[in-house]
RNA sequence: GGGGGGUUUCCCGAGCGGUCAAAGGGGUCAGACUGUAAAUCUGAUGGCAAUGCCUUCGAAGGUUCGAAUCCUUCACCCCCCA
């Protein structure tokens, strides 16, 4: 996260206890709840108070936890009370549930690191100071942290028959497969997660846990225990897998995930990827992610589909989430650097432009010397983190797909010199359609 | 315990003494067309001081002028009979 911890403005809430269950269900947002017929009616009775939980695997959230988070906060728009759990107890023991093996343990320092990367990130999506409903943050350790284990299995474990156990999703795909196994650590997972619902329940009142549709199994866990322990009846609701329509898993690049922090995807990056999203997945996007309504996503793709060359949803989606994770200022340098590198050929560049640009795509910085005697262009791409060796720099400036300042580099023997920077002390390069980097000459 | 089959370049998968940096496909990358889209077409896809040199075919040895290909040992995987 680049900048501050403000929220974007919630003040265009709906009215209280607008009908959250519609709402999300346009949005093609519900994979299944616990009680189709009932839930729509009670959400609108009363201010509920609803929770999802975070693992802390990594020190950033990444647009795989975008939908959970988008729906919490959509619950909290719709007048109920959010409360974002970060598990810093069932993190330490790993949940199995989509995970065909066994993962390794993480050390509680690196846990700890997690939960700091992962903390501030959660509260920028929900709003902590508007009265009743105002989120809640919470850490699991808190309450599972203390439990001893003979506790836990007198306390809780009684009351979880193992049938039930094993016949859930998360366990039996596990238990068929004969290439891996599951410990018993990671069999148990569910059953804290389903205490915390539990607690939840005593401590805030939380009667609604949401999250992707693999935690269905963890959710309705904690609804049999709450009913066994509590005898009070709580509900589930979740939300589809998101898969882009060539089947990849949503978030995920060739290089791997794209993070909301800005520290392991900078916030040009993070708008990049919306704004090459494919034609297929952007309505989806749209509605999964913005708080756009339904009339103006409308719109917006009508217009696509009289003008798709302006990519208008794409556009409009890489603004909206790139605002809403990396603020008004990440928003502006990611803009910033797109207008420059994708525009024309670059002849003079500014101070704020390159001050923009240089926060967010990746540069090299080379002594001012090396440019007296000439920079083979080989060289200058393989430094710059284009091109992975000189073979490959070889192979992309033969096939006519290396660019200086967005003009084309003929012959592999080009030099480069003064004559071709950009600014005072840049140049631009680019290796293919829209992979970029910075050289500058101090 | 006995018998058989396998381990190949990012992945799948051919090759079974030289013509093998290794077919084919997938993926990836670049180009063309478009729209920083998809589809399609074209090309590339071990490295380097580059018409040559070096490293690669599970690991280590050996045979040979020459080994991914043959032999030996080891490791791992699969199948069949106990």
């Amino acid at each position: 996260m680049t900048t501050k911890n403000n929220p974007s403005p919630l003040s265009s809430l709906p009215s209280p206890l607008s009908d959250i269950i519609a709402e999300l269900s346009w949005r093609g947002l519900i994979n299944q709840t616990t009680d189709d017929e009932n839930l729509p009616r009670l959400l609108r009775e009363k201010s509920w108070t609803v929770y999802a939980g975070f693992d802390p695997t990594a020190d950033s959230l990444h647009v795989g936890h975008l939908m959970a988070l988008m729906n919490l906060r959509r619950f909290q728009q719709a007048g109920h009370r959010p409360i974002a759990v970060v598990g810093g107890a069932t993190g330490m023991i790993g949940d199995p549930s989509g995970k065909n093996e066994e993962r390794n343990l993480l050390s509680i320092e690196d846990l700890q690191a997690n939960i700091d990367g992962m903390m501030p990130q959660l509260q920028r999506f929900l709003d902590f100071d508007c009265g009743p409903n105002s989120a809640v943050l919470a850490n699991n350790y808190q309450w599972l942290g203390r439990f001893g284990y003979l506790e836990f299995l007198r306390d809780i474990g009684k009351h979880v028959p193992v049938g039930v156990m094993l016949a859930k999703d998360s366990v039996r795909s596990r238990l068929e497969r004969d290439d891996v196994g599951m410990s018993y650590t990671e069999f148990s997972y569910m059953l804290l997660q389903a205490y915390d619902f539990v607690h939840l329940y005593e401590r805030f009142g939380c009667e609604l846990q949401v999250g992707g549709s693999d935690q269905w199994g963890n959710i309705t866990a904690g609804i049999d225990l709450a009913r066994r322990l509590c005898g009070v009846q709580l509900y589930g609701c979740t939300c589809p897998l998101l898969t882009r329509s060539d089947g990849v898993k949503m978030g995920k690049t060739e290089s791997g995930a794209i993070w909301l922090s800005a520290e392991r995807t900078s916030p040009y990056q993070f708008h990049q990827y919306w704004i090459n999203l494919d034609d297929a997945d952007v309505g989806r996007c749209l509605r999964f992610f913005t708080d756009l309504g339904k009339e103006e996503i409308d719109a917006v793709m009508a217009d696509h589909e009289s003008d798709p060359g302006r990519r208008a949803p794409q556009r409009r989606l890489a603004v909206e989430l790139t605002r809403l994770v990396h603020g008004e200022e990440g928003l502006r340098s990611a803009q910033q650097a797109t207008e420059v590198l994708f525009g024309a050929e670059i002849h003079d560049l500014d101070d704020a432009q390159l001050a923009g640009i240089f926060a967010d795509v990746p540069s090299k910085e080379l002594p001012r010397a090396t440019l007296d005697g000439g920079l083979p262009i080989i060289e200058a791409m393989v430094k710059s983190g284009l091109c992975k060796n000189k073979s490959d720099a070889r192979r992309i400036i033969t096939q006519g797909g290396a660019y200086v300042n967005n003009r084309r580099i003929e012959g592999i023997e080009a030099v480069l010199d003064k004559s071709h920077l950009a600014g005072e002390t840049t140049m631009i390069l680019r290796a293919g359609k829209k992979k970029y980097a910075l050289l500058r000459f101090a």
